[in-house]
DNA sequence: CTAGGGTTAG
């Protein structure tokens, strides 16, 4: 009789529409239509399910027993919906129903719905079982949710169920993955007895939170106290051995494998392989690959990204054919994810778009990883508007993908592009971590604005990433070092505890391109005395300091025992400090000799060195010589038109400067305008040669009078080349009147509105000319204030009449 | 009748 009621409801509504909603506490929302049902979804019944229903009228059977066998049915065929209107219909006054209905949602990642069935359970007056907590747990740890873990560790605490070893497992676990080792250990040391299982929650524990170590003491004190690991075991085991420098025991943890005998085991395997692959023994990765007979997607995937790991792309791509080929399996979304990196390394444009067009045509999209993976992609190789393109698709964008598109913005130089999406995440409160710091740090030092730079660093010292990432700290000492603070950026680097080889490599360029080789060198020297070993970035901030500083004999010394001391071959960029230092001599005959006998192509920036040298030297042939190779190889190298144009002029060989005026107009290459900047409470203000539309101008000019005629005096280099350039100006008109030069004006404005007694910072977009450089001098003096002017290339410190640079840039 | 630990991905 009953039965026939309860079938009978449940037949009146099977055509009626019907909306479930998945949160208990609440009314159904229409709206919410992801999970809703929106028609006659139910009954969707298979065959047992039609077995069971009409055996439960002829047999007289309990009919909630039946009706939980159509709900398993559902949860089983993963029809969550189902269960839930069934769930709705039936009596669910007891336990056991409910912890199907909970572990169903568990099953399908609906952790929040979990939760709050427990607690709709809970409200209705059902009492959770011991069987109920694993789930809520394991809810919980899906949700990542520490605070909703601990409220249910409390309950099991007041209803006496936390010493139940399989809840106790729950719990670690759940500890485990919400990050909070503390409380899982605490679990772990206060259980009265651990079986198989607690170890080996604590051995994927601690991989899980990257404490290899700590996983492998486990494996082993488990061993020591008696307890057999079993696959489980060594699957976390191997994990934790799936880093760099822990090759070792990897190998060790494959032993043990083989001595307990789960070499055979499928999943184990291709732990091994993928422990030897990250741990970059390709060798032997191949070796275990190779003895499997049964290979499933897995063991191919894992094949196919160790190969990628350790630079063997073609194999890789090899590797995927095989598996279509012998293995007979169809690439899936991992197989393409793991495939970008290799085709990003290799260049392969065009097999990474047929990936992403596969992917679209096999409706893999949309897929967050493989998006991001595609962003990465496409942005490693320039492709930033299809990196764009993918980015703006993403509709649920994670931290990884926002993390991905900064990272490709920065890496092509879209710095402005780069800091908007930053800004973008940080008013809409995306959470943001090391690796988004990380990404965004050197676009903050390439758009060089200090007091943007003092805030980023204010946010990141707030969310303590200074002090325990050494990437991060690096990146400030750069930051400042780009902006023009050096006594900032060499507090940074004192107060790091952990220095690496790259925090010295930044110190020492840091105080090169302020021009204080003196003391770049001796950081050098400390370096050495710490033990760290010097590495070809080393040399290439060393060498600097010593061509931007003069320091000749001390370059040759360095250049010299690179490969002598260091083992280091000198690649292009140091044959380019060197000339540069050879170049300072005025030698330009050996410098043209050092780059005939070098070892390497020369480069558009090895003839541009030559070219630089030649305009010091004053020599019109080797300009010309310089500049024609470096424009065969750079054709639209505007500093090197420009460059020999000055020179014609200054020579007054205006056929030439007009010819130089034409290949420009050509070209189509816009003259950088000179301009430049100075902060001043939190605005930029710029400064343009021959600019009057700053608000202050008419001061600025007084200022610029005064100044002017306090450090004219008559037979003053300065005064000499005015009247040079002065003299050219007769013939044609020369835009290049130092008397309206940006700098002058930046200083001026400098001098008036910034603290008195602090040092005045100016940035200029392109090199400082001689006339701007003899007045900061001169104003440095008078004033008596420093002044630090960054143009393109190095920074020069005015003090007291004197350069930083010596008079050479 | 239900429970705990596990392989590939940015």
């Amino acid at each position: 009789m009953v039965a026939t009621l309860l079938t009978h409801n449940y037949f009146s509504n099977f055509n009626a529409p019907r909306i479930v909603s998945l949160n208990p506490c609440e009314p159904p929302n229409p709206n919410q239509s992801q999970y809703a049902v929106s028609g006659p979804r139910f009954p969707k019944l298979n065959q047992l399910q039609l077995t069971h229903f009409s055996a439960s009228k002829t047999l007289t059977e309990p009919c909630n027993i039946t009706l939980i066998d159509a709900l398993r049915s559902c949860i089983d065929s993963g029809s969550i919906e189902d269960a839930l209107y069934l769930f709705e219909e039936m009596n669910h006054s007891d336990t056991f129903t409910w912890n199907i209905v909970i572990k169903g949602l568990v099953q399908k990642g609906l952790f929040d719905e979990a939760i709050s069935y427990f607690h709709r359970m809970e409200f209705e007056g059902v009492r959770p079982d011991k069987f109920t907590y694993p789930f809520v747990l394991k809810a919980c740890a899906g949700l990542l949710s520490f605070k909703e873990g601990s409220k249910v560790h409390a309950k099991l605490i007041k209803v006496g169920l936390d010493l139940d070893v399989y809840i106790c497992n729950s719990l670690i676990s759940m500890y485990m993955k919400v990050g909070c080792l503390e409380s899982g250990e605490n679990v772990f040391e206060e259980m009265s007895a651990r079986d198989l299982v607690s170890w080996n929650a604590m051995v994927s524990g601690y991989q899980l939170v990257g404490d290899s170590l700590s996983s492998l003491v486990c494996l082993r004190e488990m061993v020591s106290v008696g307890i057999r690991p079993d696959s489980f075991s060594f699957i976390s085991g191997l994990g934790a051995c799936s880093v760099e420098g822990f090759g070792r025991n990897g190998k060790e943890v494959h032993c043990q494998v083989i001595r307990n005998g789960f070499e055979m085991d499928p999943r184990v395997e291709t732990s091994l392989i993928d422990m030897y692959g990250k741990c970059g023994n390709a060798i032997y990765a191949e070796r275990v690959f190779n003895m499997i007979v049964d290979k499933n997607i897995v063991t191919w995937n894992v094949m196919v990204a160790g190969y990628a790991y350790n630079a063997r792309f073609y194999e890789s791509f090899s590797c995927v054919k095989k598996m279509q080929d012998v293995g007979k399996l169809t690439p899936d979304v991992i197989t393409m994810i793991n495939l970008l990196p290799a085709c990003a390394q290799t260049g392969a444009l065009l097999m990474a778009k047929s990936i992403h067009a596969s992917a679209i045509r096999k409706g893999f999209l949309p897929h967050i990883v493989l998006e991001t993976a595609l962003v990465d992609f496409y942005g490693r190789c320039g492709k930033l508007k299809l990196a764009e393109h993918v980015f703006t698709q993403i509709n649920q964008k994670n931290l990884a993908s926002w993390n991905a598109m900064i990272a490709a913005y920065v890496q092509n130089g879209w710095y402005s592009e780069a800091l908007e999406l930053f800004l973008d995440m940080w008013y809409n409160s995306v959470k943001l971590d090391v690796i988004t710091f990380a990404s965004i740090l050197p676009a903050y030092a390439e758009i060089t604005s200090l007091s943007e730079g003092r805030q980023i660093h204010a946010v990141v010292t707030k969310l303590r990433l200074s002090s325990s990432n050494v990437i991060i700290s690096n990146s400030i000492i750069y930051l400042y070092a780009k902006c023009g603070d050096l006594r900032t950026a060499g507090r940074c680097f004192d107060g790091m505890v952990c220095k690496d080889v790259v925090s010295w490599n930044t110190i020492i360029m840091a105080y090169a391109i302020h021009g204080f080789g003196r003391v770049s060198v001796q950081f050098f020297q400390e370096m050495i005395e710490n033990g760290i070993k010097p590495n070809k970035s080393t040399f290439v901030s060393l060498l600097s300091a010593c061509s931007i500083s003069g320091m000749v004999d001390e370059g040759w010394e360095y250049f010299n025992s690179m490969k002598r001391d260091y083992g280091i071959n000198p690649g292009i960029e140091h044959f380019g400090c060197m000339l540069d230092l050879i170049g300072r001599t005025g030698n330009l005959d050996l410098a043209k000799h050092f780059i005939e006998e070098m070892p390497l192509v020369p480069t558009a920036r090895i003839w541009g060195s030559l070219l630089s040298a030649s305009r010091k030297a004053n020599d019109i042939e080797f300009a010309e010589v310089a500049s024609k190779h470096a424009l065969s190889l750079e054709h639209d190298n505007t500093g090197c038109y420009i460059l020999l144009s000055n020179m014609y002029a200054e020579a007054g060989r205006w056929a030439d400067v007009e010819k130089i005026k034409t290949l420009v107009i050509q070209e189509g290459i816009a003259k950088t305008m000179g301009c430049s900047t100075v902060e001043k409470d939190y605005k930029v203000h710029r400064f343009v040669d021959q600019d009057g539309s700053n608000a202050q101008v008419n001061m600025i000019n007084d200022v610029m009078d005064i100044i002017t005629k306090m450090t004219v005096k008559d037979e003053d280099v300065y005064a000499r080349r005015i009247t040079k350039l002065r003299r050219t100006d007769l013939t044609r008109k020369k835009p290049n009147v130092p008397g309206n030069h940006s700098v002058r004006s930046a200083i001026s404005f400098g001098l008036i509105s910034t603290k008195l007694g602090s040092p005045v910072l100016i940035r200029k977009n392109v090199r400082i000319c001689e006339a701007c450089h003899i007045f900061a001098k001169r104003v440095s003096k008078i004033s008596k204030r420093e002044m630090v002017v960054g143009d393109s290339k190095v920074f020069h410190h005015f003090e007291d009449g004197n350069c930083s640079c010596g008079d050479y840039w």
